[in-house]
DNA sequence: GCAGTTCTGAACCTTTTGGTACAGAATGCT
DNA sequence: AGCATTCTGTACCAAAAGGTTCAGAACTGC
């Protein structure tokens, strides 16, 4: 019919994504953004509409990833050994730059909580799915046995967000790998899910 | 010998705390300052010269209030009561409007993080303080036999953290009152800080 | 009341912000 | 090849940002 658009649209919002993860929303300009996704600014309004919509996209690609992520573990990992598995495959068993970004979701969240309650209530959504799928997996491992049912799966799994949350805020400070291991380790000891 | 400034700097580093605290640096327009000031651009110039050295005041401002409200706990509680008095003194036993506004230092670091290190760093030292403060309570506590000695004190006072900023994440999304309650109950149960 | 000092308000400045308009180049289909 | 379509780069825009200047008002001490 006509032209193909030049640029590779996912990559486009991949690098994006990258860019607004680590600066936030607002420190992120637009010019900023033409840059490193590598198109002109014409282009850019044409498929993205605006700066707004575009972190919509990569907030909502971060948090389908997470949540895949955590979804994928399920499959074959042990209930209890989930919050391990998360915390390490995204604190530990990463590059450096990775692990001192937090988690984009919770940087939004503090980030615009008081200034776009809209993007605040999309970021705390997705967080919530991924609260609701510890969740789930807890309550299945009790009903198999598998878990000790002295609290219930929701409680578990609220607790295991709180630190969780704790954990990014600590990510975005200067701590080294080693005291974010020790954080990991003892958290998960009085999660006594520690196994 | 001459005219004296009009404005009481501190109420105005006050009110400029408290909008800084709800919207965070760069969402909070020097124009905004002014007005909630009640000042004029050239007074706000000469007296604290930049934006940001009024930041960096704010910020200090906050966290040495907040140490000060621990150093005072420490002096009437035991100290295995010091979290959960923290907790409830900062999120449940204020307005609605303060507890949803999280801790300064938290929202400057998440935002801050990866844009302006020297202030990142401020409010980490700031924060460092203040676990510090729960260190020395839980090992005075330990020396006079009224703590159990199973966890060092400084592991204690970083789960405590840990929990604390997890909890400060929360309380800046919608979380409702009766629900950060329940969050804080079974944080301190898993602490073993119940009591 | 006068002198010296210091604060205040208004006007102004530069830079950057996000967003738009449009001419022309590049493509696919017939 | 020609045409309709759609992308791209440049130039542009208004608004808002933080910061500066300076004339004049207001106060203190004598």
């Amino acid at each position: 019919m006509a032209r193909p658009t030049e640029f590779d649209r996912a990559k486009a919002v991949e690098v994006a994504m990258k860019l607004f993860w680590v600066r936030g929303f607002t420190a992120t300009s637009l010019s900023d953004l033409l840059e490193v996704m590598g198109i002109a600014r014409s282009s850019f309004y044409a498929s993205f509409h605006t700066k707004r919509d575009l972190f919509t996209e990569c907030l909502e690609l971060f948090g389908d990833r997470t949540l895949a992520m955590i979804h994928e573990d399920t499959k074959s990992l042990h209930p209890s050994a989930l919050p391990r598995a998360f915390f390490e495959s995204t604190l530990l068993d990463v590059s450096k730059r990775k692990a001192t970004q937090g988690c984009m979701m919770v940087n939004t969240v503090l980030e615009l909580a008081d200034t776009d309650p809209e993007l605040n209530q999309l970021a705390t959504q997705k967080l919530n799915s991924i609260e609701r799928a510890f969740a789930t997996a807890f309550s299945l491992a009790q009903q198999n046995g598998e878990l000790d049912t002295t609290r219930n799966p929701k409680e578990l799994a609220c607790l295991v967000m709180t630190i969780n949350l704790g954990l990014r805020v600590q990510s975005r400070q200067k701590k080294s790998q080693k005291e974010m291991k020790s954080i990991i380790e003892n958290s998960l000891s009085i999660l006594e899910l520690a196994a």
